[in-house]
DNA sequence: AGATTTGTTTAGGCTGTCCTAAAATATCCG
DNA sequence: CGGATATTTTAGGACAGCCTAAACAAATCT
């Protein structure tokens, strides 16, 4: 099998692929939290696998099957989130962490177990979509909160899983995926956005609420 | 922390020590499946740390700081074992090799909310105790099934767990921990016990019925 | 274009865990 | 007791994954 490492890496080529085309071996090292030569090096070995097409200077791309890798290690990832929340009464800022080390040592019948038993889900906590086992990807772009304008309403779909702390913030305010949101007011030179959900209104900064997906909907100005 | 190599050490040590005193680097090298010069290096590696009391070519014990760290490891193997089995429908011949990998990683939390879940238990699906938080262990030493005699009676209370294979002959047959049994004959020459549990009587090798060890009930020859 | 800055790769090392082969020690047995 | 045998340790190496420093290539600026 492939070690936890090359698992990571091939994950995290696969996240920084999702944001722009070709990887960096300097953005694969930043987020790895390794050296670059140590990217470099990986990289060198997860070509010779046929995992990644590395051009040299140039950047990585995954292969079709360092891409099905990749998507294998979510799919643990996030399958695991959420039955640790779920099953195990988590809080949705710890789960990431827990999944983090669980996802390499999980058999597919682990997998599977906890995929039945959370009713075969198809996102995670964070409303990230979960792969399936065919290593097939359903991916929905929403509207970032922070791009919406006043008046516009909608449902969030997906809060980025990158900042526990800012998870419990949000948590802690209902801002969750399914929650119905509106935009009241939005300050001007980047100034924060007022945001009502339920009965209450929130006030958060542009880098918070840009951090949080919206499915819009479409604003009735009659 | 500890690397899950030392962990495991440590754990081999400890079941090792159960057996009889002090271990030998050999029977060492055979539970972890290593040479033995590898078994005398991580046992100096441990040494150094306090972990254990090595006596050049006379064997290893481990110290009270050692002993501790594989209880640990070892409650987390068994409360692992025991919420695969019950929560996830796993059988029992299944859990350990999962366990055995989940063991090294699981936080002090999950060891808490699967201990919780399960409702503080005190053994594992094989009937093995569960060392407390503070590596405490209640060992209850109980007869072998083939150490009983004909009209012996007692309930099961403990199965090796080493072989998955018996643990399937032997969970199909009902001869699980909590079952009552009763000894009906027992060949000569090391030859088969025929046991009863429940409606139905079943013809056990010695070296089956060495596996299994049974509370057994004052034997009231009236 | 040429020079400088920035990003990437190569070279050489370190640590942890494992290996085989050789040396050291303990045990066993005549 | 003393030599043969079995066990254990030491010596020397491999491999994975990381590091820093130096060499190299690409991009950028003048
Ligand atoms: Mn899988
Ligand atoms: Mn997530
Ligand atoms: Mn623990
Ligand atoms: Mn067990």
């Amino acid at each position: 099998m492939f070690s936890q490492a090359m698992q990571d890496y091939l994950k995290a080529i696969y996240k920084l692929q999702e944001q722009g085309g070709t990887v960096s071996t300097s953005a694969l090292a930043e987020a790895m939290g390794v050296a670059a030569a140590s990217a470099t090096g990986m990289v060198k070995k997860l070509a010779g696998l046929k995992l990644v097409r590395h051009h040299p200077y140039q950047g990585v791309v995954l292969s079709k099957a360092g891409e099905k890798m990749a998507l294998e290690v979510i799919r643990h990832h996030r399958l695991l989130e959420l039955y640790l929340a779920e099953a195990l009464g988590y809080s949705w800022d710890k789960v990431h962490e827990e999944a983090e080390r669980l996802e390499h040592v999980i058999s597919e019948e682990f997998e599977e177990k906890i995929f039945q038993a959370l009713g075969r889900p198809t996102h995670d906590p964070h409303g990230d979509p979960i792969p399936a086992k065919d290593a097939t990807l359903v991916v929905a772009e929403h509207d970032r909160l922070s791009d919406l304008e006043p008046g516009a309403t909608g449902v969030i779909r997906q809060v980025s899983d990158s900042d526990a702390e800012m998870l419990r913030y949000l948590g802690i305010r209902g801002l969750v995926p399914d929650a119905a949101v509106e935009v009241l007011d939005k300050a001007p030179f980047n100034g924060p956005l007022t945001v009502k959900s339920g009965e209450t209104s929130h006030v958060l900064g542009r880098e918070v609420a840009s951090h949080i997906r919206v499915e819009a909907r479409a604003t009735d100005d009659a």
